[in-house]
DNA sequence: GAGTGGTCTAGACCACCCT
DNA sequence: GGGTGGTCTAGACCACTCC
């Protein structure tokens, strides 16, 4: 090997390690190319395979993106902070929301159970939250799907609170449950990450002045791009 | 290939959810080993490699583990909700732990600036704490190194708000930040998950009755098993 | 000694991007 | 056409466990 590595148990470890350290020195930076599997394997005295097995481990770290046929890049780490006021939960956002789908379909989430939510047919509503035109949280509303057409497609566009506000419509209690979870399927797709990439979420059930009316739902995102601030003051 | 498999982008993703749905259907339960690599690898008719790759990514979402010379098991599925009461932050519980180190040591994590943590040397007591003599979750918290040792020595031994409390040292305010983050080095020992998965953690900052006290810290758990809940009422 | 998972390699093919 | 990352393969070695 041309380089000497540094010592860990195995030799993508080392390799790992290594070029984790040249991202958090300023080596390599975001907005440029690292240099291709080809050239590390080279330098590094490794087998190109072995590289690949690095960079793909570094990628679930979220530290770096692969583009096919371009190259490998930094990502550039820029994560927002979501604060839960205890005050004013669900409070509205400048953010512009895409919508994405209505249909109609049972909660499937397991951890849902942990909120109490009805294993029943109910209206599912998904939107994208954008934060500079770049997605930044995927939310899934569900309420049931007795609900009025009228108010429905309003959930498309706002926030579920502020919809439900606009017809008088109060939240007086939520309960949250914060996990982690790996990315699925669309979700994935939505945000630009491997299959299984780490998400943070939010399940919430919000019970309003309505009787009949309570709202549940996940919001999630990468685990690099949301984190949720909360002050606790007995 | 003898089984027909999931239509899916690549092999090592249709064997990934092949594997996936037979564990969901209860094919594959928890204690027993599943088929090893080479019976998997003949049974799809795919090389051994596509087989550790799929099994791998499994590894990555938690839903099985690997003994080295053993075999591969499915997870038993066992995720402890840690409810964040707002009106008795940090109440005492009946876990055990057990002390693992203490240093001085700056605070390290750049998420921790995000509650004014402080950057000078501190006091760092770093514990695990045990659910049914397992690891459950992972404490590290940082002091003033100013602190009379004998307060110290009990923080080894109990959770930081009890001894704090044994010494008329009361919590006034907390603030909480809770991420996802790559388990890396030490803690993914611990808990014997392989490095880069992923944790959800729960950093924060006490302030005390005495003005001089700021207690930090970060406590962390695998993300299968860990959740937060939390109540808002406005 | 046989079986297991973990690692590493060399080599190949593909789809994609850029020039 | 040359470079890139992504995938798949066959084959090898190691450390470990269990019999």
């Amino acid at each position: 090997m041309n380089k000497s590595l540094q010592f860990s148990s195995s030799l993508h470890e080392s390799v790992r390690e290594e070029i984790s350290k040249r991202i958090s020195q300023g080596i390599y930076v975001p907005g440029e190319p690292i240099p291709s599997t080809a050239m590390l394997s080279g330098e590094f005295g490794v087998s190109a395979i072995t590289i690949k097995r690095a960079l793909r481990d570094l990628q679930a770290a979220g530290m770096i993106f692969a583009v096919p046929g371009k190259g490998t890049y930094v990502k550039k780490q820029r994560r927002l902070l979501h604060h839960l006021d205890l005050r004013a939960p669900g409070r509205a956002s400048q953010s512009k929301v895409r919508p994405m789908s209505v249909t109609r379909e049972k909660i499937s989430d397991p951890t849902m159970s942990a909120i109490d939510a009805p294993d029943k047919v109910m209206l599912c509503v998904r939107k994208i939250v954008l934060f500079e035109d770049a997605p930044w949280m995927y939310d899934a509303t569900y309420v049931s799907s007795e609900l009025d057409d009228e108010i429905v497609e309003e959930f498309r566009e706002r926030f579920v609170v502020d919809a439900l506000k606009r017809h008088d419509i109060n939240v007086t209690n939520t309960r949250l449950v914060i996990d982690a979870a790996p990315a699925s399927g669309q979700v994935a797709e939505v945000f630009g990450v491997p299959n299984g990439f780490p998400m943070l979420r939010r399940l919430y059930r919000m019970i309003t002045t309505e009787p009949h009316i309570t709202v549940y739902g996940v919001v999630q995102a990468p685990f690099d791009q949301l984190a949720c601030t909360i002050d606790l003051a007995p």
